[in-house]
DNA sequence: TCTATTATTATCACTTTTGTTAATTAAGTG
DNA sequence: CACTTAATTAACAAAAGTGATAATAATAGA
């Protein structure tokens, strides 16, 4: 699957926008931390958490039976980029945009 | 469903942000023009468009029996503007990010 | 080693999404 | 008015996503 594709589905729950945005907020926070405040169980935040590394925007860091998570800037980037590549749309250059559509394939 | 959530969902799909990124580069289309090059119905394209609609991402208007269709800027700008307010992250300014993220409730 | 802690994987049920074809709506045209 | 064009809605089947509980893995400590 396209990269910017998996950003995008990987924001689009809600219980997984709000683990990215406690991570933004606290910083690296363990799995068993982020179960509390979502109200599911702690299987499936575990497999948001799986989903949200696949997009890349988060990454996971082990210590002892703990597993540390933190977001990752370069996946919140990512999605940056592309709404960046897209801004002459709405901003009327639309020339510079098709030079930029055309030149690589997100 | 929160609007920005249902932008992300939007753009999940393959198809639909391929339709997005069409009405950015060729500008305003009617809904059969979309339908040839995504390979599937036309009553599934006209199902995507709903679903574009209802994020904010494109707009209809009416001419003869034909639905044009265009990009939206402003729901392009959600996007910009969610990705904005969480930029403070990758910038380092973290203060500045925590009183972003509690003044609104997206 | 036995046990506790932390997290993930496995299974299953339920819901949502996506696509197809058929039917319907709406606006021209002869 | 019948017919064509353009698009959407309806109904159905297949696929994917989400959550719960149970089972498994891996580390730490008595």
């Amino acid at each position: 699957m396209i990269p910017i594709l998996k950003s995008f589905a990987a924001l689009s729950d809600e219980t997984r926008m709000s683990i990215v945005d406690q991570l933004i907020l606290k910083g690296e926070l363990p799995a068993g931390d982020l179960a509390p405040g979502a109200g599911i169980s702690a299987p499936a935040i575990s497999r948001h958490l799986k989903v949200l590394r696949e997009a890349g925007l988060v990454t996971q860091r082990a210590d002892g039976t703990k597993r540390l998570y933190s977001a990752r800037p370069e996946g919140l980037r990512m999605i940056a980029d592309w709404t960046q590549s897209r801004r002459a749309f709405w901003e009327g250059g639309l020339d510079r945009l098709k030079a930029a559509l055309l030149e690589d394939d997100t």
